[in-house]
DNA sequence: ATTAAATTGTAACAATAGTTACATTTACAG
DNA sequence: CTGTAAATGTAACTATTGTTACAATTTAAT
C-alpha cells in the first residue's frame, strides 16, 4: 500500500518509511470495492478523505466548456473529493461509482486534520491540492464566461501563444475536439474559424494557425 | 489589532489572549495603504498572507453570471487572493487596489506555513476559506453551463425552491437585477419569463413568484 | 394626490449559434 | 495505390438572445 500512496499528491515528498510511522499514528481503513457499486450518493456527508489506492471510480467532472455533469474517472491514487472536506457544505456534490474492482484508503476526518498538523509536509500538499482546484475552476470560469465562439477561440489561442512565441500555434486537437472542448457545435465553429480567416485574423490549416493579425484577435477580446 | 483580527473567518474560534501569543511567535507586518495605491499587479507572486485591517480593497470578483472582470470590494477582514497562495500558480489573478485609505497584515507564506501547523484551529479556517472558494467557484460553474435563458430562471426557481418549501418564492430581486444576475439583458430575461407564463409554469408577480407545473420547470433542466 | 423614477411589458429587427444534411478533402490502413 | 474513415467545408433553416426604442405600470417621494 505505502508504494502507491507515496506516489500520491497527498503524501508526496515523504518517504516510505516516513509514511509507515505516520500511518502507525493514525486510524485509517482499506476498504475495497467491486465494480458498479456506488461508494457515495450525491448529497452524502464528506467525513472522510478517500483515497483511491487502485481500480477506477467515476464522477463528476468540470470540463473545458463547464458542462458539469460530465463524468470524469479517477485514476489511482487520487484523491476524492478534496475541496469538500472542509468549507461550508460537506457533502458530496455528485455520485461516486466505481468502474472495475479496487481499493481504496479511508481517514476519517478528525484524524485527518490530526495528520495535518503533525505532519506539515502533507498539510502542505492537501493545500495545493485544493488552492489547484480552486484556481483550475476559476481559470474556467474565466473561459465560460466568454460569450461568443469569436471570443473563445481568440481566448484559447492568446493562451497558447503566451506558451509560445511566434504567430504560429500547434493545436494538437481536430476542429471537432475542439468545438466539443468549447461546449459548440461543429459546424458552428468552423463556421466561425472561416469568418476569421474571411476577415484575414488568422489563417487554420489542420494541426497548425497562423496569426496574421493579432491585434484584431485581442480586440476580439476587448484588449 | 487583534480585535480586529479576532472576527476574522482565518483566525475565529481563537482568544485575543492565545491571538497575542500565536503572534509573538511569527513574523509579521503591518502595512497601510493609501486610497487609489496598487498592492498587487496581475502576475505578480503570491508569497505572503494579506488580510485586510481596515480600509476597502478592491479586486476581480467572479459574479454570479460569471463575468469574471467585474470588480469586487473587500471589506475587512477578509484574506486577499486565499486560493492563491497554495496550488500550482501562486500568482495574484488580477489587480489589487485601494479605494480608501487602510491597513493590512502581512505574513510571509513560510512564516505562515508555520503558524498552520502550530494552531490546527487556523489551519481548519484556511482550510474551509480555500473549499469554501473551491465551492463556490464548483456552485458557479453549473449555474454557467447553463445555456438558454429558461435553464437558468428553472435553476435559480428551483435552489430558492430547495432552502423554502411550497410552491411560491420569494424574489428579492428586481428582473432588471436577476437579469444582470444572469448575464443576460433585461428584456430577454422578461420575455423569457412571460414565455414560461404562457405555457403554465409560473406567475411571476413582481417579488413573488409561484410554481404552477414544478414537473414542466423540473423538465427545463432534464431532470 | 401628483409626479418622477424605477420597473416591467412589448415589438421589430439583427446577431449568433444550433440543427441537419451532404459534399469535399485528408489521413491512413491494407 | 486504393478504399474507407475521419475531418473539414458548406448551406439552408431554426432557435435563442441581443439591440433598441418606446409604452404601460408600479413605487415612492413630496
Amino acid at each position: 500500500m505505502y508504494d502507491i500512496i507515496y506516489n500520491s499528491p497527498l503524501f508526496k515528498g515523504l518517504t516510505i518509511v516516513e509514511l509507515n510511522t505516520l500511518f502507525l499514528q493514525i486510524q485509517f481503513q482499506v476498504k475495497t470495492f467491486r465494480s458498479g457499486e456506488i461508494l457515495a450518493h450525491a448529497g452524502d456527508d464528506v467525513n472522510r478523505v478517500i483515497l483511491l489506492l487502485n481500480g477506477r471510480l467515476q464522477g463528476e467532472m468540470i470540463d473545458f466548456a463547464g458542462n458539469s455533469l460530465k463524468i470524469e474517472e479517477l485514476e489511482p491514487p487520487q484523491m476524492v473529493a478534496a475541496a469538500f472536506l472542509f468549507g461550508p457544505k460537506n457533502i458530496f456534490p455528485v455520485y461516486l461509482s466505481a468502474k472495475t474492482d479496487g481499493k481504496i484508503l479511508v481517514i476519517p476526518k478528525k484524524e485527518f486534520i490530526v495528520l495535518l498538523s503533525r505532519e506539515s509536509r502533507v498539510m502542505v500538499n492537501y493545500l495545493n491540492i485544493v488552492s489547484g482546484k480552486a484556481q483550475f475552476l476559476s481559470g474556467k470560469i474565466t473561459f465560460l464566461s466568454l460569450k461568443t465562439i469569436k471570443e473563445k477561440i481568440a481566448y484559447y489561442l492568446l493562451q497558447k501563444m503566451k506558451n509560445g512565441e511566434s504567430g504560429i500555434i500547434k493545436v494538437e486537437q481536430t476542429q471537432t475536439n475542439l468545438a466539443d472542448l468549447f461546449g459548440v457545435t461543429r459546424p458552428s465553429l468552423t463556421r466561425t474559424i472561416l469568418e476569421m480567416e474571411k476577415r484575414g485574423i488568422l489563417k487554420w490549416s489542420r494541426d497548425q494557425v497562423s496569426i496574421s493579425d493579432l491585434k484584431q484577435l485581442n480586440l476580439i477580446l476587448g484588449r
